[in-house]
DNA sequence: TTTTAATTTAACGAATTGTTAAGACCGTTC
DNA sequence: GAACGGTCTTAACAATTCGTTAAATTAAAA
């Protein structure tokens, strides 16, 4: 899972705050969302389910500690991570912030570097929790596993060996993508690697064989590319 | 759950800190065990199978980065709660720690509530999956029981020596996925023990005398792997 | 048509894994 | 502490699979 399947909500009263850190965020893929006090927090939180929450405590209206409590009373937000990002670091607060809930207390002032390093750490948790580990992706009647070197052509179990494997792993990384031959040599044979001209297409052909004519198409003196 | 339900091993070369924070720890009602340096750590995880593990990064020998990775590719502790607690505040380690696959990373001095708080987020979140682990795996005619090293094949029972009961556990733990014979190397020898390139083999080859050869496939090129 | 590139086949050689047996190692028991 | 039993590792060789090449054939482009 890459940063960029995960979804945050950072709320916070200071608008300076909430453009350096939400940058920062962006800058590493993640998708943030905004809001500048705890009710609207709370409403973004609801509508858009998101999988972790910064929590400034100190706001006006409504603070952090019962924007909190509000989200874990929130039928579909019981489990969300939380975590509270706060200037201050006093001993009261920090427990009264995990005592309302809170998965992480992250105080400021802090580098972005460490910032994303802790909120990795939690969403690898999460991630783990809620087990989808799908390294399965599907194409009409192909079907391909890349952590178990498995894939599937109507229904039937295939076991390729590895170079043939590899190869049409390489050209589903980016259906559609042409690759080139110099290119499909340098990522599966390595470039200190040399080996015959014709090399690639006794591969592919043993590709098609398996696989079929339809998903393996070539693009003449250039290469070959994946369709669906 | 209450505090008393859960097993921490703190690792510190401190003895000072190693009194002072596990006499706060029990007064909460965990049950603590310790160790001063990282290799006994390593030891005592193994051993203990604890449901948190603090971690001090700074030890002669071994450190706590160091002996974390260690923990998080022994077979059995890959998931196990890890926090470090320094005095180092300085983002390098913190970066480094939570890369190594640390859980939080707390810095000293805190007082001991602060650190009850931090150390019940975790465990409040993440320590109920571990709970309660069945165990008990079944495959067929195959099965196998983590706890008690035991393993049944068609109703009889057999004793495993520990490598290749390690083995088949690994196998196990993700069905059809293949396992790298490096990776099978790191989880089961560790990353510092070298053995010849037969051994893996003969381990799988006695295996298959026992269980069959139904259970334990091997792909060419890359590994092993387990199916059902 | 001519030329160039890709496909297909079969066969050989290389690389990987399987198998067996023997010895080293370790803890236990007498 | 000597003998024993089981475990782990190594070494040597066999078996197998895989990858590559070459050469003939077909298809596409100029």
């Amino acid at each position: 899972m890459s940063n960029s399947d995960y979804s945050l909500l950072l709320v916070d009263d200071e608008a300076d705050i909430l453009e350096f850190v939400s940058y920062n965020l962006k800058k590493e893929g993640f998708n943030v969302s905004t809001a500048s006090n705890g009710e609207e927090g709370l409403k973004k939180a609801k509508k858009e389910k998101p999988h972790l929450i910064l929590l400034d405590v100190m706001m006006p209206g409504m603070d952090g500690i019962e924007t909190c409590d509000q989200i874990r009373n929130t039928s579909g937000l019981e489990n969300t991570l939380i975590a509270f990002l706060t200037a201050r670091g006093e001993d009261y607060s920090q427990v009264a912030g995990f005592d309302a809930g809170a998965d992480d207390y992250i105080t400021k002032p802090i580098k972005p570097k460490v910032l994303v390093s802790r909120i990795k750490a939690l969403l690898r948790r999460y991630g783990q929790n809620n087990q989808s580990n799908d390294s399965v992706q599907e194409f009409g009647n192909l079907t391909i596993d890349l952590d178990k070197y498995q894939v599937r052509y109507k229904g039937k179990k295939l076991d390729l060996p590895r170079k043939e494997f590899e190869l049409l792993s390489l050209l589903i990384s980016r259906p559609g993508k042409v690759f080139h031959r110099d290119e499909i040599l340098d990522k599966i044979w390595g470039n200190e690697v040399v080996v015959g001209g014709r090399t690639i297409d006794v591969h592919i052909r043993k590709l098609r064989e398996k696989i079929g004519d339809k998903f393996i198409k070539t693009v003449k003196g250039v290469g070959y590319k994946f369709e669906a």
